[in-house]
DNA sequence: GAAGAGAGCGCC
DNA sequence: AAAGGGCGCTCTCTTC
């Protein structure tokens, strides 16, 4: 490990802070007793030096068992509508204005002291600043925007934090599935009014009301940018942080009644501030590129469009123009599939060589996607040339990250190199390998698929234990070189794994590999047989989740259903994989954590946060050094939460000049070359 | 004309 | 009878 490369910097940089905090810190006068009934029920006002050295002095001298915060802010740049409703806004642009602080003492003197401070006027940032570093618990409530506050006034970060949000919308998952409303189907408001329900559950004054606790305030403006506070503002940012400040205990007691407060106090609030580094940084766009790929997309879908239309196609993305088309050529029948006419691309391509439109459909369709690819959107770049992408915490049942504005996690891989460092910084990716099986072995504790995780790639594994015609020699191939002489079989294997987690059916697999209904059944029968405590252990606790209501994670994390009665198969299917996918989401999230503070000191940061890899942009110069300290935490923390597992990291390191997938910095280059070639790429071999 | 549903595609 | 877990995004077509 070559750990003492960082050293020096962070030495350095602590020299300078401390020179710094030498000047500001040095108390002007002997500490001496405040009175604290003084600042007891009322708002005191900060807005000099003095005043803000006088609140710290005050929250040193008292037992504070946690403080309310909120900023009040706006952004300086317009922000970018992305449809009717929703606006994005650039985080980079954000202008703090006012910070509410409401501290909570419970030893002897109960009571609370509420400060509002003017952050516009310098002077106080010092004192503030050695407030943040005090031990005390620090509540807000979607506190990603009180980081970027705290980032943008260079006052640092807060150790200990609880983001009421986060907390209320961990408890009850599930509950309003879409699905839910959807299946109930007697009015199609349904899944709206769910998602509606959920925003203001999550909301403070919905969890205000939640927990019993008085709150009215209606949310301001973003945009416009108040000349002076006026009382409104302030009392409004106050009756914030008070009710912030109201809602931990009872969040505490919540959790602790649901069984999350572990995983609350030991990933969910860290994996807050984690993500919010990573929207914060944000990714760099390589600009001229993103540019070329924009243009080709146009200028090939025209071309495309046209010779389509005289193939009597008028418009490729029409369901009803393929129909029409399609019966003329009496071709309608190849694409029927349950007694409804589905043209996906999977069908497409099976059956490429029956009219000569069929490669131009499907390249337009693979053009018309790639133009879609949201990192093409311009208007998106932050002030500092950057994208960054919203990241959401609670935007799915398993606690996985969503991101959108654009959709950074769904970005497809020959376009990654769109995403390029900055100068003098490279780009590694770090997956952890095969973890959703493992994480399946573990949980459902089957000591041979246990084995089989821990002795290589699994897939080959399972291969060799499914397949009696593999010749003997070639069971002791390298993985390398077994995966690439019977990579069909491995394949095979891959399918009916993600059979498992996924819940697919014998139906499922039949369509996957392109067999019968009555092969996929015997190949999944024996595979099955295989692994006998997995599927006995995987349906029991499936049986225990139906009984209680809920599926639940390794870390207490409970996903529950909304109805009675008996099991649909969806909810059988989401109580076998919630405690895999919710499971496998926990180490990720403690190593991500622990990256976040640990390659600070190298410079480099988390900028894409997948489910089980990280992409980090690093200083050239420490590029091995942040890799191995990646790729050592990532699999320590698998290692610490489920002991039997010996984890392994894929590292792509070795074109560092952009994001890729498997170290090819040139996919894009060369789909540039010739997009419909590219498109159609898998067909050449079978024309030859 | 707005909004929802569904299809289809991308990611893990 | 349905048939693959978790998502975001965009386009078309229907409905209110």
């Amino acid at each position: 490990m070559q750990l003492s490369n960082g050293w020096t910097e962070l030495i350095e940089d602590a020299k300078r802070q401390a020179a710094h905090a030498a000047i500001i810190a040095a108390p002007k006068q002997p500490v001496s007793s405040l009175a604290a009934d003084h600042f007891q029920s009322k708002v005191t006002f900060i807005n000099s030096r003095e005043h803000a050295e006088t609140m710290l002095q005050l929250v040193r001298q008292r037992a504070i068992s946690h403080v309310g915060i909120r900023f009040s802010y706006f952004y300086s740049r317009p922000g970018v509508p992305i449809n009717e409703h929703d606006i994005a806004y650039d985080p980079r642009s954000i202008r703090p204005t006012l910070l509410a602080l409401t501290f909570v003492e419970h030893s002897g003197n109960t009571g609370t002291y509420r400060f509002v401070v003017d952050v516009r006027n310098p002077e106080v940032l010092p004192a503030l600043k050695e407030l943040l570093k005090e031990p005390i618990r620090f509540v807000g409530h979607e506190m990603k925007s009180d980081l970027f506050c705290l980032w943008k006034l260079r006052l640092g970060d807060v150790d200990m934090l609880w983001d009421a949000r986060v907390a209320e919308g961990i408890q009850d998952l599930g509950r309003l599935h879409p699905r839910y409303a959807r299946d109930k189907t007697d009015n199609g408001q349904a899944a709206q009014e769910c998602e509606y329900e959920e925003r203001f559950r999550l909301s403070l004054r919905g969890t205000c009301q939640h927990h019993g606790i008085r709150y009215m305030r209606e949310q301001a403006s973003l945009e416009r940018q108040p000349v002076e506070h006026s009382a409104a503002d302030i009392d409004g940012v106050v009756e914030d942080a008070t009710a912030i400040a109201s809602l931990y205990f009872a969040q505490v007691i919540d959790a602790t009644i649901k069984g999350s407060l572990h995983h609350l106090e030991t990933i969910a609030m860290d994996w807050t501030r984690t993500v919010a580094r990573a929207e914060w940084r944000g990714v760099k766009p390589a600009v001229l590129l993103c540019e070329r790929v924009r243009e080709a997309c146009e200028a090939r879908l025209r071309e495309l469009e046209s010779q389509l239309i005289v193939f009597g196609i008028e418009n490729f993305r029409s369901h009803d123009c393929l129909m029409e088309f399609f019966a003329k050529h009496g071709l309608l029948e190849l694409f029927i599939n349950d007694g409804e006419y589905g043209f996906d691309r999977k069908q497409l391509g099976l059956y490429i060589d029956r009219h000569e439109a069929m490669p131009l459909l499907y390249a337009a369709r693979h053009i018309a996607d790639i133009q879609r690819t949201g990192i093409l959107n311009a208007q998106l770049i932050g002030g500092d040339g950057r994208l960054h992408a919203l990241m959401e915490l609670l935007g799915t049942e398993s606690l996985r990250l969503t991101t959108k504005w654009p959709n950074i996690l769904g970005i497809s891989r020959i376009m990654r190199p769109l995403i390029i460092p900055e100068t003098g910084y490279g780009i590694i990716e770090i997956d952890l390998s095969q973890i959703e099986v493992c994480i399946a072995a573990v949980v459902y504790w089957d000591i041979k698929l246990i084995h089989l995780c821990n002795s290589g790639d699994v897939y080959n594994g399972m291969a060799k234990l499914h397949y009696n015609d593999i010749p003997e020699a070639d069971r002791h191939l390298s993985d390398k070189k077994f995966k690439k002489k019977h990579g069909p079989k491995r394949d095979c294997m891959k399918i009916l794994t993600l059979g498992i987690i996924y819940g697919l059916t014998a139906f499922g697999i039949s369509n996957l590999l392109n067999i019968s209904k009555h092969e996929a059944q015997t190949l999944l029968e024996k595979f099955m047989a295989m692994f006998p405590s997995l599927r006995q252990r995987r349906d029991d606790v499936a049986a225990h989740a139906a009984l209680r209501g809920y599926a639940c994670t390794v870390s207490g994390i409970r996903r529950h259903r909304a109805a009675m009665g008996p099991l649909s198969d969806w909810e059988l299917n989401w109580m076998r994989n919630h405690p895999i996918q919710g499971s496998a989401a926990d180490p990720f999230k403690v190593a991500c954590n622990r990256l976040d503070r640990l390659l600070r000191r190298f410079h480099a940061g988390l900028i894409v946060l997948f489910h089980d890899a990280v992409v980090i942009e690093a200083p050239l110069s420490h590029l091995q050094a942040v890799a191995d300290l990646a790729s050592q935490e990532l699999c320590r923390a698998v290692q610490e939460m489920f002991p039997v597992l010996r984890p392994r990291v894929d590292v792509n390191i070795r074109r560092p000049e952009s994001w890729n997938k498997d170290g090819d910095p040139n996919s894009v280059t060369d789909w540039l070359a010739d997009p419909v070639k590219s498109a159609l790429k898998k067909f050449e071999k079978m024309e030859e």
